[in-house]
DNA sequence: GAGATGACGGGCT
DNA sequence: AAGCCCGCCATCT
């Protein structure tokens, strides 16, 4: 299983209400480094996928934010379907990483990949 | 195989 | 506080 298909596995088990950076999945992963890598395994997601994308957010200090480069979909879009599961933003379209950070320990990283790998 | 690209992140200005 | 720069890596050309 090639690294961009461990980081959508991944990212289809985040839970409605959570959220990971993509530094955080890369760490679940154990591979910190790979952020952009996260970023450009979502990227290749075609239009309408099932996969949550949105539950991926960007790392700004203990800040969560929404914060493209270029995207298809726009920065409303993904807010928009953060709130419809219960996130709070900001005014500043920020919220605290912490209240809604996925933790899935180790042990279920590792079931979530191995179910994928099939 | 070498160079360019990107849904990143941290540090410095 | 907002932006720029640079290092990071998997992929694509």
């Amino acid at each position: 299983m090639i690294f961009s298909e461990q980081v959508i596995c991944l990212v289809r088990a985040i839970p409605a209400g959570h959220v990971l950076t993509y530094g955080g999945v890369a760490a679940h992963l154990e591979k910190p480094r790979h952020a952009r890598a996260v970023g450009y395994a979502l990227n290749q997601l075609p239009f309408g996928t099932d996969v949550p994308w949105q539950r991926v957010v960007g790392k700004h200090g203990d800040q969560g934010k929404i914060s493209l480069r270029s995207f298809s979909y726009s920065r409303d879009e993904q807010i928009a379907r953060l709130k419809a599961e219960g996130l709070a933003f900001n005014p500043l379209q920020r919220f605290p990483l912490a209240d809604y950070l996925w933790r899935p320990a180790p042990a279920e990283v590792a079931a979530i990949l191995a179910e994928g790998t099939d």
